[in-house]
DNA sequence: CGGTATCCCCCGCGATACTG
DNA sequence: CAGTATCGCGGGGGATACCG
């Protein structure tokens, strides 16, 4: 892809490479330490194997990616070098900005895979017993081969499950994919919906009044949106209570 | 271009507009000031203006560009919203990291009708005669239809011109364009490629005197490159002088 | 000048299958 | 598990012509 644009600018040479499709959403998962080819899979679940292939080879050729053999096993590590790291800021950047001022979400938006992928990194594992402990969410309005994931926390290291991990569930999350979406993204106030059942929660009483605190939410969270960002509440129907 | 990563990140909204082609330059044209359709086509000399309507249609859409009809004559100006100016601090990111860390620039980055164009709003007018000032550049290693412009300052209105203006030429630069663009961004010293006579001014010698003081360089000079970034210089060829 | 409409080609990208 | 090879399509985008 010789030259692309005619210019030398260096917004031109850098929109090169980082223009490319999926490139941004790549480095990003880098950025929150995501070394395996398929865990960076699970953190882009519409990315194809190939696509994923192309971009870590073409930023370990522009030198933002280094790659090396695993220590243990098969496969390879991926991790940012200086140049690669030195986008972070530019990368939170376009996240605040998309916070605030991007176009409101859509359903297919909202795959509860890449949900469950981003929560799993966002637990607040201190403030969560110790030992085992399985949280199970289940949404509606969402596509039907993924309604449901899981979050197992053991001992500090959490990880998420697509399919039922086995151990018997602690806490069962129930919620509207999207309004649970508006409150991870702070759109919408977790302990509200939570308050108003609109995110319901089942299991043992001390879990569900800990649950709040298990959730660290979007690291954007607490960018103030600009846009409207949500469906309009339709509180009419509740007859003004 | 209903969603395209499947993501409810605010990195993947932003991204699926900001990684557009084009997008990003059309919107630094923008936040340097450019206003008229056809400043656009000169600042961004490859854009075609089928894809520059499209672009600023999206972007308007998004929200970031605001069009409104021109007060005199026909046609529109654009202009950034305040969304669109939040993103001044991401654009000048990219081009900082650009010009640390980008890849080296070939020929063909090197289009001199975009050169022309970002000389010419970076020429430091307070430091030039009164009256008229005419520049004509010539480079060498340029493609023949472009190895010549013209930059005009009449009383602080800078013009660029790729057909000579008519008026008499003051002060000529001559060089190869290469290291004129290097010497652009700063990753040469443009005096020291000025006394080593590989950058040649032909005029009066008050006028060369003063050139040096009449270009601002690119916004990006004084950002220090990591990579190499430049032909190593064969200075073996003067015999180790 | 200030753009749109149309055509058409190429290649980006997804899907599938395959391999070490 | 950790990717690579191959195929096929869809549409992004360049070129050209056209219009107000």
């Amino acid at each position: 892809m010789e030259s692309r644009y005619g210019q030398y600018c260096p917004v031109a040479l850098a929109t090169e490479i980082l223009g490319e499709r999926w490139t941004i959403l790549v480095l990003l998962a880098l950025m929150d330490g995501v070394e395996r080819f398929n865990d960076l899979q699970r953190a882009l679940p519409r990315i194809s194997a190939t696509m994923l292939s192309q971009r870590l080879r073409s930023l370990e050729n522009a030198g933002l990616v280094r790659k090396k053999k695993a220590p243990t096993g098969r496969g390879h590590e991926y991790s940012l070098t200086e140049a690669g790291r030195e986008l972070e800021d530019v990368v939170m950047g376009m996240g605040r900005w998309g916070q605030r001022w991007a176009r409101d979400m859509t359903l297919d938006d909202m795959d509860p895979r890449h949900l469950a992928w981003s929560m799993h990194l966002r637990m607040n594992v201190d403030a969560m017993p110790v030992g085992r402990t399985v949280l199970q969410f289940e949404f509606t309005g969402a596509p039907d081969d993924c309604k449901r994931f899981w979050i197992v926390n053991t001992n500090g290291t959490v990880e998420m499950c697509i399919e039922h991990p086995g151990f018997d569930v602690d806490l069962t999350v129930k919620s509207d994919l999207r309004r649970f979406v508006e409150a991870w993204r702070g759109i919408r106030s977790l302990p509200a919906e939570l308050a108003a059942g609109r995110i319901v929660l089942v299991g043992p009483p001390a879990l569900q009044r800990a649950f709040p605190d298990w959730v660290l939410l979007s690291a954007l969270a607490h960018v103030g949106r600009e846009r409207a960002g949500r469906e309009r509440t339709t509180s009419r129907r509740y007859h003004g209570t």
